[in-house]
Parts: structure tokens; sequence; C-alpha cells
RNA sequence: GGGUCGGUACCAAAGCGGUCAACUGGGACAGACUGUAAAUCUGUUGGCUCACGCCUUCGUAGGUUCAAAUCCUACCCGGCCCA
């Protein structure tokens, strides 16, 4: 493939490439001499399970690997292990090495429901920040001043305001950028938010003798209420692990805004048909609904198959369009001995949603509950504890209830 | 180191001896309406087999009181100002 069609799918989706010229010439002497680029991406160990928001940096990962670049899945476990402070976070926990090594696992089985796993590099930055001795370390942090550091948005904001600056603090951009001499990276991607990092980057190799890398950055991805940036810890997120199901389901929640959004940053229909697409909406030619549903076949499709994509969809259907029990659902042995059970305890025992009695009470009370596709609006309900019942629990939650009596010992809450 | 203000449920923020499981707003959840959209409206938002009631919660530990989130003492943590 010739250098102008890489370039164009490379900068699909990007919000700036720095600096596009040098990103030319690499690619033009990566083709001329056959080396593939060496592309930089790093991920912080604490949080293991990746959801859409870092898919939209892994897509282009993706990109680059289908261009024939090697791509470089670099691990921060060095850092990860002081804890990062940035921001008006709390202090990160200093990870062990051990949950450091799992959280890595479980990174390689996500990332590799995406990237090529024959092609793809996972390093550590422990590798060489362990080693490195305290005059080395030095050397590093004299390549940079204070003022410079100030640059960085958070920092000057916190310096403004007379908030506390770790010196530490200061030495992450600095770690991060010699990330980039250790690996001799070409390219380096990262969220608008790591900019000034990845600039960092540039200038620690150039200290090195290296020739700087090109740093792309990529939009951040709101999360399911459209405002904050998708994350765990704010319960907004997508997991690349979900079941198709809750997938699915999760895309149609969104808002027609939000829709177009994900359709922009992590779909792979042409620009050009994005624009057609908002205006069929515009006018009525096709129901966002319908939009959004080919929205979540595509992304469940990208983690799955199209197979199971169509039959989250289908199922979907089944359950909110005709009100129907899907197929598939979840099913719980119960042990009980007695003859009755009352019904908040049963759900409290097998609900994700509701996690006390009062909590299940308070389901019922406001209609949120139905056994057997009937709702039940009474708190106070027994129901013999033998055979079997279908359960809705939420807007959601479909369980498949069975009892058993013999060998009880002990229930379970999950 | 000195001064000063403060630490209340997921967050923000009232309350300053009993009527406080704690006003209000946001968020979240449920219901109605829908396209599991948005907007809107309604309800819920510590726990306990419900109500009555009981138990645990207002930075931590003690104390005063019939009674404490509210008063006192010590301690811990944070903001601001001065050095």
């Amino acid at each position: 493939m010739n250098v102008e069609q890489q370039l164009e799918i490379i900068k699909r989706g990007t919000v700036e490439v720095l600096i596009e010229d040098e990103l030319v010439k690499k690619l033009r002497d990566s083709k001329k001499n056959r080396t593939p680029l060496r592309i930089k991406a790093g991920f912080d160990p604490t949080a293991p399970d990746l959801h859409l928001g870092h898919t939209v940096l892994i897509q282009k990962l993706k990109q680059f690997q289908e261009l024939g670049h090697n791509v470089m899945f670099l691990i921060g476990d060095f850092t990860g292990m002081i804890g990062d402070p940035s921001g008006k976070s709390e202090t990160r926990k200093a990870l062990s090495k051990k949950d450091i090594l799992i959280n890595a696992k479980t990174y390689q089985r996500q990332i590799f429901k995406i990237l090529d796993p024959q092609k793809t590099q996972i390093v550590y930055n422990s590798q060489w920040m362990e080693k490195m001795s305290g005059a080395e370390l030095i050397k590093l942090c004299a390549q940079y001043t204070v003022a410079r550091m100030l640059e960085r948005d958070d920092f000057h904001k916190r310096y403004s305001n007379q908030q506390p600056i770790s010196i530490h603090e200061f030495i992450y951009p600095l770690v991060q950028g010699y990330d980039s001499v250790a690996l001799k990276a070409d390219v380096e991607l990262g969220g608008t938010d790591q900019k000034f990092n990845l600039l960092v980057g540039r200038e620690i190799q150039k200290a090195y003798h290296l020739n700087p890398q090109v740093i792309i950055t990529m939009p951040i991805l709101e999360g399911l209420d459209g405002v904050n940036k998708m994350s765990k810890s704010l319960n907004n997120y997508i997991g690349i692990d979900e079941p198709p199901q809750e997938i699915f389901g999760k895309v149609m929640s969104i808002s027609d805004d939000l829709m177009t959004r994900y359709y922009e940053l992590i779909s792979d229909i042409p620009l050009k048909d994005l624009g057609a697409l908002k205006e069929n909406i515009r006018t009525g030619k096709e129901h966002p609904r319908e939009t959004k549903k080919k929205l979540a076949i595509e992304i469940v499709g990208r983690f799955y198959n199209r197979e199971e994509a169509l039959k989250a969809s289908e199922e979907f259907d089944l359950i909110f369009k005709h009100r129907e029990t899907p197929e598939r659902m979840e099913e719980k042995q119960i042990c009980w001995n007695e003859k009755n059970i009352w019904l908040p305890r049963l759900i409290t025992m097998c609900s994700e949603v509701a996690k006390t009695n009062s909590e299940s009470k308070r389901l019922i009370k406001q209609g949120g509950v139905s056994i057997n596709k009937e709702k039940v609006v009474d708190e106070n309900v027994e129901i013999p504890a033998k055979g079997e019942y279908i359960l809705k629990i939420g807007k959601r939650e479909f369980i498949k209830v069975r009892f058993s009596k013999s060998n009880c010992k002990e229930n379970s809450r999950d």
C-alpha cells in the first residue's frame, strides 16, 4: 500500500498528528527499507478491564498492525507500582507485582480480541526502569526544566492554585518519555489528555540522540451518560468482555447524540456515510432506533462475531419490543428447606441489582419485579419454594430460579 | 511552627441539645410515556421478614446529659492566611 493510502487510514478519527511531515517521511523510509515502524501505546496496569473507550486507541493500533507495522503494547508496571497521584484523584494504591501480572494477563486476553497476537509485542517498563541507577535517573531529570513541566495544564492549575505537587509527579512524564527511548518508538499513540506526556517523549528522545516519535492523539470517548469520559469507576462503560446481550443492550440505551459520536469514534463506516446517516435521521428517512441497532450489531460483532451479534439483536427485540422472556437466561439453584420463601429474600439471593432485602422490597413496591410474567406489587408475598420460576428484576435482569431441598448447607448470594 | 475555617449518607450541601435515618440539589434506581433515546411527570434512595418497632450511621476516641450530628476534651485529616 502506498504512503498516501496509509496516511489516510492512519489519520482517520485522530485529533492530532504531530508532526505529519515526519510521519510521511517515516512511512516512506519504512517502505523503502522494508522495516516496519515501531508503534507504542502505554497502558496503566491498575484497571484490568478494557472498555470501549480504550478500544478507540486499540483500534488505531490494529490499523497500524494491518498496515504491517510493529505494535508495542506497553504496560506501565514500574510506574504503576509507585502509584500515580496525578490530578485531583486520591493517591493510587501501589500495586503488587502479583496484581500487575494478573492484570497484564487480563489485558492480553482482552486486547487479543482486537489485535493480532502474532504481531503484538507486550512490554513492561520495569524491564528497563528497575535497572536504572540513581545517576541515570538524575541524568534523565536533567533533560527537562521545571518551567516546561509547569506548562502542563493540570500542573499549571495546581501550581497557581497553590495546591501541592510532589516532585515524583514531575518524573512521571519523564519516565514515560524514557520508555519511548528504550523502545525506540517511531510513533506513540495516546488520548488527547496524554498530549503533554507524548510531547515530552519527543524531547527525551532527542536528548538521547534518537529520532523523535510522531505523536498521534485520539479523542476521549464519552461514557453511557454522554457527559463524562468512559470509565469503570463512573460505571458508564461498555466492557469488551461483557456478554453480547449486555453490550448490545448498553449500546441501545445511549442517546441519539451519543450514538453519532460512537459512530464517529468506534465504527468502521466511511466518514462520508456518516454524514449521510446523520442526514437520514434528521430528515426522518431512517428511524434512529434502526441506526442504533446497526451500531450495536457492529460493536458486538467486533468482540464476538456477526452471528452472536444478530442473535443478541433478536433477543433484544424479543425482550423489549415484544415484551417476551428471553430464551437464554441465567439460571440459579436455590437451596431452601422451608415450605415458602419471602419474595424479597429470594430476590436478594439471586439478583445483582438488589443487594439487600430492603432494596428488594423497594423494587417490588415500585413495580420492578415480576414472577412468570406477572407483576408483583405486594412486598410481603411468599411463594412456595419448589419448582421453577422466571423472575424479572428491574429493567433487564431475567433469572430462572430452581429450588432444591436436599443437601442444603448454605445459600450463597451469588 | 503560628493563626483561622472546616471534616455529615454516592457527590454537593443544610442541620448546631430532643419533633433526625437526618432539609435540599445532583446522581442513581423503579414506574408512566417511548425507540431500554432525549425531554417530561411520579416514586424510591442506611439495615433488619414488612407496619408498629428495633439496630447502626454525621472524621476518631473518650466525656457531660434522661437525651448528642448538635455541648466539652484529646487526637487524626484537609483548605486558606502568615512564617
